[in-house]
DNA sequence: CGTTTTTGACCCGCGC
DNA sequence: GCGCGGGTCAAAAACG
């Protein structure tokens, strides 16, 4: 049985009812449009926003920077200045002592100024060193791609007259060799390496950087092998590094970096690589050492540098009598995560053998107490402001403390960075600042004179 | 097949 | 001069 009328009913009612709902559709699709469009206009205002905030931001960066760049520029004029004159009467207390550590600079400054250690070389190189071109070079020491580097010992052999530049693996010396007529403390002070200690599991700390391993021995004194790698970027890179596991913890892993990037680093091996090059360059720019019976107020003046990181334990360690002078500076990355207001890391200058660990460090109170004491004493070499100090000790923390639970550091160091983009200014400027002259090293500062440091 | 790693040999400086 | 130890070389093996 049919029923029609329900029939045309229900028809009549679904052409209702679709007319309704396509009308609800049509509203509801209009009413999407205009949130749609009212969406796009916001997003549009935003980015029109996010843009001004960019652009008022590098603004604020360039101005930033530029301010202090100036501000460390005069700091550093005074610092030398004073330098100096502290410097000349060194020289007549202990003018035999003196030790050319002209780590990576210039490779055309003349060679008759490295041939001898003379007092009178001594003051003239200092006073050379104080030439505001090298002042400005050093500011921009650490960050660009090509300035992260510790030395260049690449460069250096290549003008030096070897006339090899296309295979500089081949003509760095093994050991300490006297190449090119440079002077044996020339090498030495090219030689100069930054040892990072931390707490890593995997068999190398990823550093951002390729590497190849070339060689493995086993050391006297540590069971554990160590690892030669040699920068891979870049075919002729000259940058070797060390790998080996500390034998009293085995979760410390020792890694020496040696050498310079000749070429541009990746974006996460950037900060270290600045990092370690500061320090080098640091550690050569301020005195440092030659035989047992150094100079502990030339050894404070390092420590002077880096008492800007508050509570950082600072260590010297002295080279074997047996072994070549090799200055290492060791940032040590391994402490525990710090509590407020302490700097957990350490920072070493050592010999090249752990091994023999000369007695003398000093706390917290004798740096502080070093750094209103030595700084006028400082060879190219001057304290941090202290808004600097305080950036520079936040941020570098808060990198200590990221390394220190985790297993790259690299990863810490990008994270650190990423959160802060200012970090890298700052830790450059900072870094730089307080280099010294030696900071030239990390420069192709053309005609930058060497620096004959007391040891 | 090109690149990387392994590993024994070799080089060099230094102390005795 | 010899031995030791650190560092590098280079051929072979391993790897992707």
């Amino acid at each position: 049985m049919r029923m029609p009328n329900s029939n045309s009913r229900s028809s009549a009612e679904k052409k209702v009812d679709q007319s309704v709902g396509y009308q609800e559709v049509h509203r509801r699709v209009l009413r999407k449009g205009s949130e749609l469009d009212d969406a796009k206009a916001e997003m549009g205002e935003v980015r029109e926003e996010n843009a001004r905030l960019k652009m008022t931001l590098n603004h604020i960066q360039k101005d930033y920077q530029s301010l202090q760049l100036r501000f460390f520029d005069i700091l550093r004029q005074e610092a030398s200045k004073n330098a100096v004159n502290v410097a000349g009467d060194r020289i007549i207390e202990e003018p035999e002592q003196l030790l050319s550590l002209c780590l990576g600079r210039s490779p055309r400054e003349p060679t008759s100024d490295r041939e001898t250690t003379t007092s009178s070389n001594f003051t003239k190189l200092v006073q050379v060193d104080d030439g505001e071109d090298n002042l400005k070079a050093n500011l921009t020491l650490g960050l660009g791609s090509n300035e992260t580097s510790l030395e260049e010992p690449n460069k250096d052999r290549a003008e030096a007259g070897s006339g090899d530049a296309t295979s500089p693996l081949s003509k760095t010396p093994k050991t300490m060799r006297n190449e090119d007529g440079e002077p044996p403390t020339q090498v030495n002070a090219k030689r100069a390496r930054v040892s990072v200690r931390t707490r890593c599991d995997t068999p190398t700390m990823n550093d951002g950087c390729q590497w190849r391993k070339y060689g493995q021995k086993i050391s006297k004194g540590n069971p554990c092998p160590r690892a030669y790698y040699r920068c891979t970027v870049a075919p002729a890179c000259p940058v070797r590094k060390q790998v080996q596991r500390c034998y009293e913890d085995m979760s410390i892993l020792i890694t020496t970096y040696e050498g310079t990037h000749n070429h541009p680093l990746p974006f996460t091996a950037t900060y270290l690589a600045s990092t370690t090059s500061a320090a080098a360059s640091m550690l050569l720019s301020g005195s440092c050492t030659s035989h047992p019976g150094f100079s502990t107020t030339s050894t404070l003046l390092n420590g002077s540098e880096f008492s800007a990181f508050d509570n950082t334990r600072t260590q010297l360690y002295m080279p074997k009598s047996s072994q070549p002078l090799l200055p290492t500076i060791t940032l040590d990355l391994t402490a525990s995560p710090p509590s407020s207001s302490t700097f957990p890391s350490s920072l070493s200058f050592c010999s090249p053998s752990d091994s023999n660990i000369f007695p003398t460090s000093w706390d917290n109170g004798y740096l502080k107490h070093g750094l209103h004491q030595f700084d006028k004493a400082q060879v190219g070499s001057f304290n941090l402001g202290k808004p600097s100090q305080e950036y520079f000790h936040q941020n570098y923390a808060e990198i200590i403390h990221q390394a220190s639970s985790q297993v790259s550091l690299t990863e810490s160091l990008t994270k650190a960075i990423t959160s802060n983009p200012n970090f890298k200014s700052v830790i450059a400027l900072a870094l730089s600042s307080m280099v010294g002259s030696g900071g030239g090293a990390t420069h192709r500062n053309q005609g930058e004179s060497g620096e004959r440091i007391n040891t």
